[in-house]
DNA sequence: AAAATAGTGTCTCTGAGACATTATGCA
DNA sequence: TGCATAATGTCTCAGAGACACTATTTT
């Protein structure tokens, strides 16, 4: 039925309700493995897991137990599942104003064996530091960050797998078609700040030259370069600081050269 | 609760249940305005709205009636959001293999005056001329196909506003950014053809201008020319045909050129 | 011949890519 | 001085953009 014309006034007799309506979220971060004096940093992407328990609160058998999913939770009939997301987001990270997007629908049947439990999908960027007391907070749950490659050999909970391949997919093009890249960097960076971000979900051989990049950079119009200021944090020569520029980038394939 | 632990077996007396769940669509077509002989196409898109009924099925005042809404209805629990948008629009153009694409979800408390109503939003692109019998099908709904500059003077039921602005966008950055486009063309084209579809949405220099597109078509990776084919169909002269070729475009904005 | 669209020739200029070179400051 | 990273110089080449011109076919 196309048109809702024939709605009735009283559907609660008539329109089947789900069981249930959840957010997840695949928090990612950018862990900054080679942090030594006057260096480049290696940057490697990570998501953020938790391992179901073994029983519930009430001691029976936990749904999906001991298998790993991402962080979520039901939506409130009084909140939308974006501000769900937020919420369980801030209760584990103790922090708001954290980058985070829909990005996915999971609602095919019998994804969840509870019933008929609809998924809102959204992705999270949280900084490294602030998921190191994630520990404290989650005493009885176990939360690791795993690297992209090693996530799909964990035993992943309900149809997880397909939802965080999914995120992956969308935080890559996000970060190479958006200025995404700048929730993972301070406000002020250098180019190899930026491009070990980059090079976190790409190879491409124009990101991955120095000399390229460097260049690069001072002509994108989305960046400026903070006049004046300089670090040392990534070298021993004074390095030139940048800046994102608020500006909606929307290149067309059609235009771009190949 | 960011971590599932504390989910019981028991979620039927604990998690809130939405009242309905719906797939909402916005049906695009692009009509060509000027079709004569020997002419380039100039094409205009367009949305498809319904006219909400003022008195339901019982009789009684209708939700939202009179007000102009996207086609949709309720999802079934034996299927995805996708599938029953994928089932309604069958209903109502008669044709399967329509390109639909998810884009959003709306579940702002209070959006739908009858409860805790979640929609998920699809675009779709349909042909013209599946769209030509949608009156016969449709006989008590008032079908109609607008311009995009004059949906927004109509009354809109629900938050449909937001819901068709987000399409919009959606279908933009889509047309832009992948290679979408070829869903409103046939396999084979011209490039005078895949510019006007590339105009109802831009007003981009580079492809405004027919000598510059012309040329730039040839040195786009995911387009071929058809060997020793062509069309008058949109000139005196012969002309080339193109064909998408099925590729992954993923163009990043740090090494387009600006 | 006139008209209209398709397509090419040619010129300029920008910037991509590659490689070498210089700059800076710590150890 | 040696070293590592940052940044520039220089050269070549591709292609973007603009404009003029040619090609093809119908009326």
């Amino acid at each position: 039925m196309l048109n809702k014309e024939k709605q009735t006034n009283k559907p609660q007799k008539e329109y089947p309700k789900p069981y249930g309506y959840t957010a997840d979220i695949a928090v990612f971060t950018i862990v900054t493995e080679k942090k030594e004096a006057y260096k480049p940093p290696k940057m490697v992407l990570k998501v953020m897991l938790i391992q179901r328990a073994m029983l519930n609160a009430e001691g029976e058998e936990n749904i999906e137990a001991g298998k790993w999913a991402l962080p979520g939770g039901f939506v409130q009939p009084n909140e939308s599942a974006f501000e769900a997301a937020q919420r369980e987001l801030e209760e584990e990270t103790g922090v708001a104003g954290i980058h985070i997007k829909h990005y996915g629908v999971y609602d095919k049947p019998g994804r969840d064996a509870r019933g008929w439990v609809i998924s809102n999908a959204h992705y999270a960027i949280v900084p490294e530091e602030m998921l190191a007391k994630r520990q404290a907070n989650d005493d009885a749950a176990k939360v690791e960050l795993f690297q992209l490659d090693d996530v799909f050999s964990l035993p992943l909970a309900f149809d997880h797998e397909q939802i965080i391949r999914d995120a992956i997919t969308e935080i890559t093009k996000d970060l190479l078609q958006t200025t995404l890249a700048q929730k993972f960097l301070p406000k002020t960076f250098t180019y190899s700040e930026l491009q070990a971000v980059l090079l976190t979900i790409t190879d491409d051989s124009a990101i991955k030259s120095d000399q390229a990049f460097a260049r690069k950079i001072r002509m994108l119009p989305f960046i400026e370069e903070v006049e004046g200021q300089t670090t040392t944090r990534t070298s021993k020569k004074p390095t030139k600081l940048y800046r994102f520029v608020d500006m909606d980038v929307m290149k067309p394939i059609y235009t771009a050269r190949y």
